[in-house]
RNA sequence: GGGGUGGUAGUUCAGCACGGUUAGAACGCCGGCCUGUCACGCCGGAGGUCGCGGGUUCAAGUCCCGUCCACCCCGCCA
């Protein structure tokens, strides 16, 4: 017998109660006479007491107890004295009397404290995660996550979806990301991919006639890593047949506010914004805007033309564009603040940062170039009033748009100008293709399955190839759902008729043999009677993290992998015997 | 592949610009005392490959070069 129940759920109705608890020994006061343990579960705290005129052979033992030892305990659960009330944890008016301890397993000095107030080195963390991962922040974030994926679960299945696994081992994919490879033994020279998602798969079952798929599903992809990033990442995949793009939307708000009204009690305002891709970048600078904050960028290419600043008008006769920011109350930044502020610009890619401080009059060492009259337009179009600072970059659309996007989280941030919760937005209307100046050739921007608009298909039937005017023009059918900044979702509608597929692969300059390598069994389904269909994926790891206001994605996985995608608990990856290599015909060439 | 920050006791850090006593602090650990603490308190003690390798120097934790690791970012991530 180890427990009656858990630390964190005894309450005032076990007063006069003989309980037994087990637990981790968290901190122990041991004050000679009488000594006092916090005994930790996932649950919670509960002090236990030892008392030479309970149990003298407890109250000796206890002196022993050390940090993180594993024991159990039997008492009588008494109301603290009157004064000794701990506030703090909610078994703070209790404790456990011990007439009886059993120490079950004793530890070894930690290599970090467990209540340690100063952040510990995620080195250190991730080494020894079994331990990181007691610490109560940390289980809260695995609570959250099976939370999350149960309401999922739970939210699909009332919806009719059904959960149906798809390989692990599967076929590389040429397109996208670096796969991962798994070499097949008995198909010598021949290679596995794990997948990067199961995008074929889920369009099969679309053919198969399943009409709603989903899956909380692992997906790998072989590329560098971020905070947000890791190899191995899971996504909440959904497939559906007979929809378009409202279906699709209207499913994921429905899904989203249920989790967050049952893991979170907050209430999502449905619908949420939606803005194209073009009017995202015009505004925001970005396609993941964070709506949390107001500022917007505004175009600033006529009234730079009516100056005389030669930065601003070769941008515009370069066809580049001029934009600014308004930087809200930092009139006041000295020379070397404002250096800073360059420097960042420039790390972002642009040349440099005019500026403009509104301070009485214009103090700018760009000032002279412009009639005052243009500077007070510039002023009222960013919203700028005595104290600020107006910011401009000039350089090519790309540039402009990437260097004021960031300025302007940045800006957000540092000037306490970000809201509080959570701001969803839909991203619609994408580019269906991109060009690839390295490739020379355009690529999917979503993935090759995605359909164009329904009234871009004839445009896209009679395109020249050569006609990267017209192609680049074309608008997809994809969305992206964007939180507070991050990317947490994309998808599309599919394209399920033959000649439109077969159109876009040659526009994507892909011969028919190549095709037939890659995607050959796909594009054999669709032949078969494929109903129209689409879906998306979330990312469920930047999810969570958001939802559990985490700064990076490793703190809501279990056993992440650091930048190096090395996991430091177990020491993958790492060499292999001889023996093995040769059972899979593999010759290392280091 | 590139840029940045960090690496000194078990942990978190100071020391490094300006090279020069025995490399410090807090927490933790060990021993002792302590019957109402809750980050218990008091007294005492142990604990260091200054990430690693090389170089400069009479002398390197400190300066130089290289390298490894962790983190942040760019590229990359259909």
């Amino acid at each position: 017998m180890f427990r009656d129940k858990c630390c964190g759920e005894v309450g005032e109705r076990d007063i006069g109660r003989i309980l037994t608890l087990s637990g981790w020994v968290f901190r122990r006061r041991d004050h000679g006479g009488l000594i006092f343990v916090d005994l930790r579960d996932r649950t919670g705290i509960i002090q236990v007491v030892f008392s030479p005129e309970v149990s003298p052979d407890s109250h000796e033992l206890a002196h022993t107890l050390r940090t993180e030892y594993v024991i159990t305990v039997r008492g009588e659960v008494r109301r603290r004295p009157e004064g000794t009330e701990n506030p703090d944890i909610p078994t703070g008016n209790l404790e456990l009397y011990v007439s009886e301890l059993r120490i079950l397993s004793r530890a070894a000095p930690l290599p970090f404290m467990l209540d340690e107030p100063k952040e510990v080195s995620e080195y250190l963390r991730l080494k020894f995660r079994y331990l990181d991962l007691r610490r109560p922040e940390m289980y809260r974030n695995l609570l959250m996550r099976h939370r999350v994926t149960k309401l999922v679960r739970d939210f699909m299945d009332s919806k009719g979806f059904l959960e149906i696994e798809t390989p692990m081992l599967t076929k590389s994919t040429p397109e996208g990301a670096r796969d991962y490879l798994v070499p097949s033994r008995v198909n010598p020279g021949h290679f596995y991919a794990l997948p990067q998602s199961p995008q074929l798969f889920k369009q099969i079952l679309m053919v198969a006639g399943v009409d709603r798929y989903f899956q909380i599903v692992k997906c790998f992809r072989d590329e560098d890593l971020r905070a947000d990033r890791q190899p191995e990442f899971t996504q909440i995949d959904v497939e559906m047949s007979f929809v378009d793009m409202e279906d699709v939307i209207n499913l994921v708000e429905e899904m989203l506010s249920f989790v967050f009204r049952e893991a979170l009690s907050v209430d999502l305002s449905r619908p949420f914004p939606r803005f194209t891709y073009a009017e995202a970048m015009e505004r925001f600078g970005t396609d993941k805007p964070d709506l949390r904050l107001d500022l917007e960028l505004k175009e600033m290419g006529d009234l730079a033309e009516k100056g005389s600043f030669r930065v601003f008008l070769d941008a515009i006769s370069d066809g580049g564009r001029v934009k600014g920011l308004c930087g809200k109350g930092m009139a006041g930044l000295s020379r070397r603040e404002i250096d800073l502020l360059t420097e960042e610009a420039q790390s972002y890619g642009a040349k440099g940062l005019a500026w403009i401080k509104v301070k009485g009059g214009f103090d700018s060492p760009i000032a002279k170039f412009f009639p005052t009259q243009v500077l007070e337009q510039m002023a009222e179009r960013l919203g700028a009033e005595d104290g600020d600072l107006m910011l401009f970059v000039a350089d090519s659309e790309e540039v402009v748009h990437n260097t004021l996007g960031r300025l302007r989280v940045s800006i957000g941030r540092r000037q306490g100008l970000m809201r509080d919760g959570y701001s969803f937005c839909w991203i619609l209307d994408f580019p269906l293709l991109e060009w690839d100046p390295d490739e020379g050739r355009f690529v999917a921007m979503h993935h090759p399955f995605t359909s164009p608009k329904e009234e871009d298909i004839p445009l896209l039937l009679e395109a020249d190839p050569q006609d990267r005017q017209t192609l680049a023009s074309l608008k997809a059918r994809a969305y992206d759902i964007v939180l507070n900044g991050y990317e947490i979702g994309g998808g599309s509608i599919r394209i399920h008729r033959p000649d439109i597929q077969k159109k876009l692969f040659e526009v994507l300059n892909l011969s028919h043999d190549e095709v037939e390598e890659k995607f050959g069994f796909l594009i054999e389904a669709l032949k078969y009677g494929a109903p129209p269909h689409g879906g998306i994926a979330l990312g469920l790891d930047r999810l969570l993290m958001l939802m559990v206001g985490a700064d990076s994605i490793r703190d809501v996985i279990a056993f992440p992998k650091t930048q190096k995608a090395q996991c430091l608990l177990s020491g993958a990856p790492s060499p292999v015997q001889e023996r093995q290599l040769k059972e899979l015909h593999i010759k290392l060439d280091l």
